[in-house]
DNA sequence: GCAAAAGTGTTTTGGCTACACCCATGG
DNA sequence: CCATGGGTGTAGCCAAAACACTTTTGC
């Protein structure tokens, strides 16, 4: 056992909250579960736990989402620490609260869900629990600023998407309407995409043509401290 | 006592650290302290403390802030939370980063700090204790993305000050010459400064115009989403 | 042949940047 | 009268926004 420096000083449960964001097709939702333990059994909240001795923050977000949802070392941002004494009814716990993002019908975990576990669209969310309410609202604003300077949804995406879904997508993100070909245009200034031979075909009769998101590409310009304003 | 429902989970000490931010003159510091107590005494930290119960971390930012320069009540920022396992070699230890701004020459503490304290250059700061020099970069690239989105800096400065004095503030925290006239224009725009009748006579012979923060006029634009990039 | 979505460029506009000279004053 | 910092306006450029028609093809 470790030398003890700050023995003196109170301890306090310090737990991680997830704001699993995803997309499917035209809608934006959050993955919410009912609580199965007290307090506040049977009411929606957002995927959490605590911290333990062993692991750091990122790794304690990672370790609840996968034992919440099977999903698997995803990227997550953390973003704001919540600390009202009362915040949780059932004692005094401090809460990290992480963002992170994925395809809906992701095959990571092949769209199914543990039992309790439910997409909902953004704007058709539950009451949650505790502050978690006040959690989402901030970050759905992180995620409207991370648009303007990186490009986030590729992970919302599946691997081939088209044009028209990731402007869906950015729409639903900054709740507005976009300009079809500015949007194009201004996608097609990054150069971070490959355009593939391959078309979709469920979307129109003429089809679409799909793109990938090039990571190599994406990761040089990063460095470049390229600016990846939508 | 409250009926504790989290009884298995590991407790952790949880911290606050605070980044000082002080304006001089022409200069960006920091605030730091020489560490009284072990480990890793006589080096120089930033200042901070453990969360206690009875507070949130807002609060305990606060009072570390006061207790350790004098400094009260003023508007500080949570911005990080840092958590790797061993970033305490003296115990395991999360801490919350905290970022604030202050005159360096406010009156609210006559420009005294205890002992052991000391505004430091930002670029020629020492050596600091576990992962506080990353806090220190992280919250300096925090306080340069808010000069995009809010009119920052008030705080650093003297109630009143010239335009002179609010460009090198600028410049400091941006790293960076800026116009002078492309400056004051933008300013301008902003619409939220008066201009007084009195002049600053020391800077030179002519003598120069201040000005004030007008609040209200801020936080209305403010209210109307208004955005303060210079 | 028509409905439904895909794809494609140009013009306008407003904001940002670059830039240089006169002013007032104390010494 | 001169040295010092204060104060002021404009022209050019570029990036963002507005905008409409043709293409494809399954039905």
């Amino acid at each position: 056992m470790k030398l003890q420096y700050y023995q003196k000083e109170d301890q306090v449960l310090l737990a991680v909250d997830c704001i699993i964001f995803g997309f499917d097709k035209k809608d934006l939702k959050v993955l919410l579960v009912k609580r199965d333990f007290e307090p506040e059994k049977g009411k929606w909240s957002l995927i959490g736990g605590f911290l333990k001795r062993n692991e750091n923050l990122d790794e304690a977000a990672n370790r609840v989402l996968n034992t919440l949802t099977g999903i698997k070392d995803i990227y997550m941002e953390q973003f704001y620490t919540y600390s009202e004494i009362d915040r949780d009814p059932g004692q005094r716990t401090i809460s990290v609260a992480y963002f992170a993002l994925i395809d809906v019908h992701s095959h990571q975990f092949d769209g199914i869900l543990i039992d309790g576990a439910q997409w909902f669209k953004l704007n058709k969310r539950p009451q949650l629990i505790f502050d978690h309410n006040q959690m989402v609202q901030k970050a759905i604003n992180r995620l409207r600023r991370k648009t303007q300077t990186k490009p986030i949804g590729f992970e919302l995406l599946p691997e081939k998407f088209t044009m028209r879904q990731l402007q869906n997508l950015y729409e639903s993100i900054l709740d507005c309407k976009l300009d079809k070909r500015n949007f194009i245009n201004k996608v097609n200034q990054l150069d971070i995409l490959d355009k593939l031979d391959e078309k979709d075909m469920t979307s129109s009769r003429k089809g679409s043509f799909l793109y990938r998101f090039n990571e190599k590409k994406y990761k040089e310009k990063l460095e470049e401290g390229f600016n990846f304003k939508i």
